[in-house]
DNA sequence: CTAGATGCAAACGTTTTGCACCCCG
DNA sequence: CGGGGTGCAAAACGTTTGCATCTAG
């Protein structure tokens, strides 16, 4: 995002905040504005090293609860990609309607829009009878490019297309030994 | 579901198993029945309360490994609600291609198929260079029934509309205490 | 007999929370 | 100076894992 838009989006948080008798601190200015600035999907915790390194630092307290308050004030999205991972988006101030589709063999991301898919959503869930607020729609796929030519202009063997969630395992002291 | 094809759900999985030199014990058999028996939506931790009350009682590490192995033989899926929450669906054995709506109001999942969305879907996939392997459309929405008179078939004040992942307080020791 | 399965409890990664203190307006 | 904000560390949560034991085939 370019240096204007940022400071428009500053501005408008600084306003909805302002507006719900809430600060705008200097802590919630720096992770705005990392948040924004790259519009990069994130997860809370890779945001904790990110404000290490220049002066901004910002607790993890800190950080959950103002990803919280830009959810509730319509600045942020969270979405799901499968496999428990909660990412958030900061996009849908950019392009409010896009949807994701999800590369099964490299795992990136590719954001996409559809009119025709909106229009439809919204005519289902009226029959439905209801009326829309939100819609997600993801789309799991593997890259035809790869299949066929084995490669890829989104793979990166480093993210190898591969299960989420990793633990480190670690040394453990069994209490049944005998 | 129905005795007959609970059967044959059982017998399904069986062969799934044994194809993958998997054993089919009692253990997952119970489990299994218990998931495909009453066809809900579940979260892992829903199940050990239903399996203690019959003599089938089942550890949680069996309970999570063997939803894992269902999920990878293709006879449950796990789908988003947002929030964070993570639940397993056992209809797409069913109804493969069905979607789902998520009442604003009371939480209220409804499942739905549309033949164009999955067309359509396969569409922007393919148009993008990607071959489809899941898709997943979640819309949230809230009722007309409940805005207009003040009423809605599916209300249930008892999970009203509200914040998922609730914590239990509970009490602290504060290691800064004066 | 033996590979696979189970149960237990510990540990993990993530998120939330109570509380003392801080600071902006 | 007061109410909102922050940081810390301690829970709480949901899930995974090592290991000893058990069991189905």
């Amino acid at each position: 995002m370019d240096q204007q838009s940022l400071k428009a989006v500053l501005g408008q948080a600084r306003t909805i905040f302002a507006s719900k008798g809430l600060r705008f601190t200097k802590q919630r200015e720096a992770l705005t504005t990392l948040i924004f600035r790259n519009s990069d999907h994130f997860r809370p915790e890779d945001l904790i090293p990110l404000l290490r390194k220049s002066d901004g630092a910002v607790s993890r307290a800190t950080i959950y609860r103002t990803i919280l308050l830009l959810v509730e004030s319509g600045m942020l999205r969270e979405i799901s990609l499968g496999g428990g991972e909660r990412l958030y988006d900061p996009n849908f101030l950019q392009s409010p309607h896009h949807n994701h589709l999800i590369c099964v063999d490299c795992r990136e991301i590719i954001e996409f829009e559809d009119p025709n898919i909106d229009v439809m959503q919204n005519c289902i869930t009226r029959r439905l009878g209801f009326s829309p607020t939100q819609k997600a729609l993801r789309i799991e796929a593997s890259c035809d490019r790869l299949r066929l030519l084995g490669t890829c202009k989104n793979f990166k063997s480093s993210k190898a297309a591969k299960s989420p969630r990793k633990r480190t395992p670690s040394v453990r002291s069994s209490t049944r030994a005998s």
